[in-house]
DNA sequence: GATATGTATCTCGATGTCAAGACAGTACAA
DNA sequence: TTGTACTGTCTTGACATCGAGATACATATC
């Protein structure tokens, strides 16, 4: 009736089995596995990135930018919606990039308040390269999942995210 | 042939091939849904955390520690290989959960290089208190899914993983 | 038993993030 | 038109993390 533990959550779930019998740990085998699955994920993003000279969250605001298509322009508070960082960050990080030449920054003609945050040719470029690179890696990374599982398993994590995203 | 977008996901993904129909964006499916959906359980857990006034990641330490059972001491070694954080970064959590009187420090008599840290009365009933209300609200996160689908999901999830921790 | 290599932990400086709050401008209702 | 609530962005200070390197001890090889 016991598996073979095949990772580290089922090595952790039948830890908890032992010290205590008493709770019911199952939900462990999805989340637990999302959370660590994730912080490698992080790790491989962060060497991808490398060989284009750039940090994951300089990659963040970079992309959200490229999808919204030309002029390739947002404003900090659709990056901060595309990327759920706070607006602190959010202002720290266009300070950065803006800084590296990447993007830059006017103000709003229809908002006062408002600003409006735009890819350069430079930042239009780096984001492409890296893009491009990060999905050979990510390609490599679930070679071994058939298509048809991939689909089923990112089913199922859109029933689970869908509620957050509402 | 185009269906509704359902969460954040979809509309990602929508947005790439408008803007780089020469890319095949199918990763992202299933990679940025592990992502995204890891930022909200952080979040999540943030909350459920607090109640016991603990921080997730003194969370992940002592339930490292707790799952080690009786007498409840691993090697700081061993609490970063659990935890998946750097060494500096775990001496200084160590220290200040040593300061909080959650965890207490002693050197390891079999090899002087080394030190064991282990449970104080006071970290193991906050770790249980806290576990069980995590495991409360992470199984109303699966509520919406059935065992069956929920079993599925973490096989799928088992084989992405599984490389990693070998 | 001397030397070289490896392991375990800690120290330190730099950095990215968050939370809370400040401030300017907008929207709407009385 | 005046007040009130709201929105969008930025500022600040505290803090957890990382990476590189330092130190002490252990293990293997000759």
């Amino acid at each position: 009736m016991n598996e073979e533990p095949q990772d580290e959550v089922d090595r952790l779930v039948a830890a908890w089995r032992t010290e205590r019998p008493d709770l019911d740990v199952e939900p462990l085998q999805v989340l637990s596995r999302v959370s660590r699955l994730a912080k490698h994920l992080d790790r491989a993003r962060r060497a991808a990135f490398a060989e284009h000279a750039l940090e994951p969250w300089e990659f963040d605001v970079l992309t959200a930018l490229r999808r919204a298509g030309k002029p390739y322009e947002l404003s900090p508070g659709a990056l901060i919606r595309a990327t759920l960082v706070t607006s602190g960050t959010m202002t720290n990080r266009i300070d950065r990039l803006a800084q590296a030449g990447l993007v830059r920054r006017r103000p709003d003609p229809e908002d006062r308040r408002g600003v409006l945050v735009s890819l350069t040719e430079s930042g239009l470029a780096r984001v492409d390269a890296a893009f491009a690179g990060l999905l050979r890696r990510e390609h490599d990374l679930l070679a071994g999942l058939p298509l048809t599982d991939q689909r089923t398993l990112s089913a199922l994590l859109r029933t689970l995210l869908a509620p957050f995203d509402s």
